[in-house]
DNA sequence: ATGTGGCGGGG
DNA sequence: GTGTACGCCACAT
């Protein structure tokens, strides 16, 4: 037997890598309780690529089976999963490569003993993650061995180890460790127009952080020490990457980052001829489209663009930085006009100071605004349980929908697929009617009294058990007793047993009531704080849960089920509008969950 | 009413 | 990369 060691550390980030034509699962971590700033990548080659495969005949596999040992396939295993309540026997099909997955997956979904495929279109690493019961920014525990080859760039990243897994990784509870956090901001001089980055040079970047580090790299040189002067663009460029990788930071955050910091430094550093190292390995700089927007990532940190956050969490007309830094902290932040830059660069003395004390504003408030909106956001990766870079990109939907697909793992149910093409199509012409709004009345009104339901749509979906797998499709008898029966829309669902979604909604808001308690019983002001983010965000995901029955995209889609939910919601707020009325308050205003009212005299 | 196109943030 | 995608508003038809 081999010595194996232990590893514990914070899961930070998650890929695969290709090695003799097999996947390589690369875990990236920020290791606890060593000396700071040690990361780790941890490899697990033991993971395999599989979808589940639903025959069409369902008392004799042999034919699917067959068929399926014709193709370039790993391995096959009859096993039971659970399908819309039924148990049902499905082939998991095991494939060489993650890649093979769209290959193949098309070939087998055509197969005449095919009925249909499942879960073909989870990619590899969040796959690795729901399996192994792991959650990033949670604590992982891994047994293997350190691999002790040297990395390639590790006279850059002294503090990285690789290491070999050799046992399944284990979820530990959260982690305490505190993350080394650092923003940025470069500033451009363009005096023709917005910035092209052909033409246009860098003349600052700006760092924050909470462990220490604040300053400005600059070609010029100023009085403030918080500055620092380099000769060249290309030097400051090389300065950036040569800073990251020291202090080796476990999240970098920029405001519009996304799309405009590192896409600019990015090109700015193709033109210069500099690398742009900035992966914990070595590896580059790299953006993934995603839709209409770019993506920045360096593999092992994570990047949060702060601008989609804050388009997500508040509600405002515009998001410049200014804006939100209003908004978050009551104070005007100093502001130059980007089309005016480039004079305060140019004019050198005092107003070129000023320019140096905006960038670094920047970068400060950049830093502010992630203290503000960062817990809340990884409360949410540990809850969803998928990178926190993903995370920060997802529409809350999608969360919701990563989040129900963790759980059908755990319940053993097989994942809805995604609608094709038509089907989202078809659903998009099925519109669900929304809450009951009752326009308010003209007037000032006064000695107005507020009614709202708490938390009404999860509620419903709870008390009247909605969900796809209670919803009864068939005529049914008059058995009235045994199911639930909406307003208005007349969709039936069983009282029992109790359904996916309400059964995981009812566990959502127990472990919040938990958290709540925990909250009151705690005298450590820090410790209140942490619960009360975390009884945060499980009420938000309570409450976005509602919205995948009714988005035409989503995997749990079901019109009947938000139908019947608002129809439930309608006539609730109206029943309670009538009864307020019979005690004398007429209400002059209402909205989906909640009405205005005014007290009047009672009518004899 | 329905369809299409552009834009957001960044300097 | 088991990729491929937003949501709102203005303006036109």
């Amino acid at each position: 037997m081999k010595h194996m060691e232990t590893k514990k550390f914070t899961l930070l980030d998650i890929d695969y890598i290709t090695e003799d034509e097999r996947p390589v699962v690369r875990l990236f971590g920020n290791i606890r309780g060593e000396s700071k700033n040690k990361s780790i990548i941890a490899l697990d080659r033991k993971f395999k690529p599989y979808i589940y495969v639903i025959p069409e005949n369902k008392n004799d596999f042999n034919d699917c089976i067959m068929d399926l040992r014709e193709l370039d396939i790993e391995s096959i295993e009859t096993v039971q999963k659970v399908d819309v309540k039924k148990k049902i026997q499905v082939l998991k099909v095991f494939f060489k490569h993650p890649q093979d997955v769209p290959k193949l997956r098309d070939k087998i979904w055509d197969l005449k003993s095919v009925e249909e495929i499942r879960e073909h279109d989870i990619p590899f690493y969040r796959r690795y993650l729901i399996d192994n019961g792991l959650f990033p920014m949670d604590d992982v525990e891994v047994k293997g061995k350190t691999i002790e080859k040297s990395l390639e760039n590790s006279s850059r990243s002294p503090h990285i180890l690789t290491f070999e897994i050799e046992d399944k990784p284990l979820h530990l509870e959260p982690s305490d460790s505190k993350l080394n956090i650092m923003s940025f901001d470069i500033e451009v001089r363009n005096p023709e127009g917005m910035p092209q980055a052909d033409r246009d040079e860098i003349i600052m970047i700006s760092l924050a952080s909470n462990f220490g580090l604040k300053k400005v790299l600059s070609t010029k040189e100023s009085t403030f020490d918080y500055v620092e002067t380099l000769k060249t663009e290309k030097e400051m460029i090389n300065r950036f990457v040569e800073i990251v990788n020291s202090y080796n930071p476990d999240l970098i955050v920029g405001y519009n980052s996304d799309n405009f910091d590192f896409p600019y430094i990015n090109e700015r550093a193709n033109k210069l001829g500099v690398s742009l190292d900035l992966g914990i390995d070595g590896s580059k700089l790299k953006f993934m489209r995603r839709g209409f927007a770019n993506a920045a990532f360096m593999r092992g940190r994570i990047h949060v663009d702060l601008y989609l956050l804050m388009r997500r969490y508040i509600r405002l007309d515009r998001y410049t930085l200014e804006r939100v830094y209003k908004e978050l902290f009551g104070e005007e932040k100093k502001d130059i006009e980007g089309d005016i830059l480039w004079k305060y660069w140019d004019a050198e003395g005092e107003k070129l100071q000023k320019l140096f004390e905006y960038s670094m504003d920047d970068a400060v408030a950049a830093y502010k605004i992630s203290e503000k909106i960062l817990p809340l956001n990884m409360e949410l990766t540990r809850i969803v349980g998928q990178p926190f870079f993903d995370i920060a990109r997802m529409a809350t939907g999608q969360q919701v929908e990563w989040f129900l697909i963790r759980k059908a793992f755990e319940y053993n149910d097989l994942i809805p697929n995604k609608p094709s093409q038509r089907e989202h199509s078809r659903r998009k012409s099925e519109r669900a009617v929304g809450g009951y709004v009752k326009e308010p009345e003209k007037g000032l009104h006064e000695n107005i009294v507020y009614f709202d339901f708490r938390s009404l749509y999860p509620s419903i979906i709870i008390s009247k058990n909605v969900s796809p797998d209670t919803l009864i499709n068939s005529e049914i008898g008059e058995n009235s007793s045994d199911y639930h029966t909406a307003p208005e829309v007349g969709f039936k669902f069983l009282k029992k047993p109790v359904g996916f979604v309400p059964s995981i909604i009812g566990k959502v808001l127990e472990e919040r009531t938990k958290i709540k308690n925990l909250m009151k019983q705690s005298q450590d002001p820090l410790e209140q704080r942490v619960l009360d983010v975390q009884q945060e965000a499980l009420k938000r995901l309570a409450n976005s849960i509602y919205g995948v029955y009714g988005f035409s995209r989503f995997r749990w889609y079901s019109i009947e089920c938000a139908d019947a939910i608002t129809a439930w919601g309608r006539d609730y707020i109206k029943k309670t509008m009538e009864k307020a009325e019979l005690f004398g308050f007429h209400a002059i205003y209402a909205d989906t969950d909640g009405f205005y009212a005014v007290y009047k005299q009672t009518q004899t």
